[in-house]
DNA sequence: ATACAGGCTCGCC
DNA sequence: GGCGAGCCTGTA
């Protein structure tokens, strides 16, 4: 297999990877191995290059190296909590999914800790994707929408999906049948690509927002979940009454501004990074 | 063991 | 139009 290097400054690819954005990505030695789109790729990172047998314009583009992290950062406030998170997450970015792929895992997501959404992902993949070898690696693509319409919700239950299958194959079938045109949607503003998003199956203001922010590159995109919705409160309202999350969710958009998306992320992984759950 | 996860939906008020 | 309960299942 042919290697070749990257020049990849600016960017801390294990951080990327372990963010709770992309789920399918293994760590092999000193590397990674996954699939982006139908495409196997194996990656180590060496200071501030890549070496990968991918093409570097597939890599570059996945991995958003074209994102000025510097100026990224420099939008964020400047209060304390941004800071720590800003310096603790030096290198780490909004990676660009495909889009399907990225809705359906999300879908799959709702109440479930990251092992098991990597289990989830790993277990379609498996089952209903492509095989595409690496070496003498198996990989999985993830499975097309169309796909997964051919399968039924007892089989997606067998992936142990639970009540999450019924959503992801209706989601599957209005993809499949071109109702919901993921691509074409990229035309969309933020507000009308959200609510499209919000009338699928299994999505809400959360998912619709993960899937803005990983697969539509909407970088305003703020996703609440619990662990973030936690360091909202602790951190910017200690003493607030109620706070529901339509106003919460007001707060970040005016607060974080135009890269809202960046920051979000940075406060979630280094709030999961320091503080591990008992 | 048993509470609880990176939520959505529906029924209730 | 806000609030609470139920939904599946693996993990800590």
């Amino acid at each position: 297999m042919k290697l070749a290097e990257i020049a990849a400054p600016d960017f801390d690819l294990e951080k990327t990877l372990n963010s709770g954005q992309v789920f399918h990505w293994e760590k092999i030695g000193a590397g990674f191995v996954g699939t982006i789109g139908d495409v196997p790729v194996q990656l180590e990172q060496r200071g501030d290059r890549l070496i990968t047998n991918g093409r570097a314009s597939l890599i570059r583009n996945y991995f958003s190296l074209d994102h000025s992290l510097a100026e990224i950062c420099r939008s964020f406030p400047s209060d304390e909590v941004m800071k720590t998170a800003r310096s603790f997450c030096r290198g780490l970015r909004i990676i660009r999914q495909p889009k399907w792929e990225c809705l359906a895992t999300f879908i799959c997501s709702s109440m479930k800790q990251v092992a098991h959404i990597r289990q989830i992902s790993r277990a379609l993949r498996v089952r209903f994707g492509e095989l595409r070898k690496i070496g003498n690696h198996d990989l999985h693509s993830f499975p097309s929408a169309r796909r997964l319409t051919e399968s039924s919700e007892k089989k997606l239950r067998e992936c142990a999906l639970g009540y999450r299958a019924k959503n992801l194959l209706a989601t599957a079938r209005l993809v499949s049948a071109n109702e919901a045109d993921l691509e074409a949607w990229s035309a969309l503003s933020d507000v009308d690509l959200r609510a499209k998003l919000c009338a699928l199956p299994g999505v809400g203001a959360k998912v619709a927002n993960c899937v803005m922010l990983f697969a539509y590159e909407r970088l305003r995109a703020f996703p609440i979940d619990v662990w973030i919705e936690r360091v909202l409160k602790e951190r910017y309202f200690p003493r607030a009454r109620k706070l529901n999350a339509s106003r919460l969710q007001r707060f970040t958009q005016e607060y974080f501004g135009e890269h809202g998306g960046y920051a979000q992320q940075y406060l979630f992984h280094h709030a999961r990074m320091t503080k591990p759950r008992a």
